[in-house]
This record gives structure tokens, C-alpha cells and sequence, in this order.
DNA sequence: CAATTCATTCAGTTGACACTTACGTAAGCC
DNA sequence: GGCTTACGTAAGTGTCAACTGAATGAATTG
């Protein structure tokens, strides 16, 4: 899932998923759309978007055709969805009970006689 | 945008963000709860966060708080969530409509009788 | 002002990564 | 079998980012 939000990271990544978001293309035909960079590139970050389980390959003669993999866009967007509601708004109980016990510790005053 | 869905992408720098979502904490105080990196490190993190405006600084004496600023977080899901749902679902009807454009010009037509 | 504390910034190293060129490989066509 | 198309992989380069340690800055106290 990691591997996933990194991959998303890139912009190059994000431009080739949207192109092959709705259909599949094959590679060569990704390279002329993205331009201003060479196949072998374009090939490197579908090796990248395919460890992440974010592109499925299907062959057809000589050609690969690419195409995002929706459920696992699904499931990194739940992570993330998870991450800053959820997952983060659950910490807010505990955090405000330290919050409390902080606030007797919470003085600049040093002489600290107990950490 | 682009900054802070980066800065995000950065297993540490979330770390940090869950540690500052509910309540303000002093860097030092960061520093020693991710562990494992120095105080310098944590502050190059923070500066990051900061560009991409996904943290708030208040100052306090000497010590500086940090806390997560939700707004632009939800402003980073909502263009994440434009991303991979509304915006790339606008696509289809283009994508679709170029499908049969493309139908004409298949160099590679082999056992396509789709006409 | 000097000393202290909390924190950023500068200098330099290291590793990751996006990229290019060159080459290897698989499938189809003559 | 040779030729072409389509694609991946290898090797090498430049750039950027994360890190450490030293120096510096800002607020507070005496």
C-alpha cells in the first residue's frame, strides 16, 4: 500500500493512469501521448505501477496493453480515506486525555522532578 | 497540491502528521517520539509539511507547536478523490467516443471485424 | 550583555530514482 | 530463415531528497 502512495506521488505516474484509466493502450501509444519522454521510461514506470498492483497486463499479439487496476485505486484511497478521518479522529480521546495529564507538566518551569 | 500529496507520500513525514492531528506538540517533543532521527531531520520534515501548507506553526517562548492543518488536508483528499472517481469518470465519454475514432485508424486491424 | 534553551539552517554525504542509450527478446509477416 | 514491430531490461548519468553534525538564530532569564 506504501508502494501504491508513492507511486501516486509521481506525476508522470498519475498522467499515464489517467490515460489508461477508462480503456487500454499499449505502451508505445502511452510513450506518443505522454511525449517528451522515451519508451524505455514509460516502460520503467509501468514496471513501477504494476509492483504496486496499480495496472493489470494483458497481452495481445507483440503488444501489452495497459489498464488501471480500479480496485486497488479503491483500496488506496481507503487507506488514505482511513488515515485522515477515521484512523486519525480514533487518537482523539487519547490524545486529549494526555492533553490533560500534560497540562500539570506544562509550565516552562524546569525544575522537572520527575519524567 | 502537487507539494503536499508528495510531502504525504513520505512514510515519516505522516508519522508526524498523526502525531500532531489532534493536538499541537514542540519539535523536540516530535523528535522523540518518531525516534530513530535527529532533531535536525524532524525540522527539515516540518519545513516540508509547512510548504505544503499541511502544518500550522504557533509560537510559544522558544518553543515553536505544530499541528496538522485539516483544511488542507481536505482539500488534498477532495483533489485525490476528484483524481481517481468524478474527474477520470468525466473521461469516459471522450475515451469512449475516441474508441470509435481509433476503430478507423488500426494500422495493426487484424481479426478486428468490429465494422 | 552573557548564558541557556529550543529550534532552524548550512555543509557535506549517501542513496534513491527518473531518465537516456544500447541491447535482448518475443510475436507476426515475407 | 530474415525482417519488422513492440516491448522489456541493463548500464550509466544527473538530480533530488533524506540524513548527520556543526553552526547559527530567536526568545527568555539573570
Amino acid at each position: 500500500m506504501d508502494a501504491a502512495l508513492k507511486a501516486v506521488a509521481e506525476p508522470r505516474r498519475r498522467e499515464i493512469l489517467r490515460l489508461i484509466w477508462v480503456r487500454e493502450l499499449p505502451a508505445t501509444e502511452i510513450a506518443e501521448r505522454v511525449g517528451q519522454v522515451s519508451r524505455s521510461a514509460i516502460s520503467q514506470h509501468l514496471a513501477v505501477l504494476k509492483g504496486a498492483h496499480l495496472v493489470v497486463e494483458r497481452r495481445d499479439g507483440t503488444r501489452r496493453l495497459y489498464r488501471a487496476d480500479h480496485g486497488e485505486m479503491a483500496r488506496l484511497r481507503a487507506f488514505l480515506d482511513d488515515f485522515w478521518t477515521d484512523g486519525l479522529d480514533r487518537l482523539r480521546e487519547a490524545a486529549e486525555a494526555e492533553q490533560r495529564r500534560r497540562t500539570h507538566d506544562r509550565r516552562h518551569d524546569r525544575s522537572d522532578t520527575h519524567g
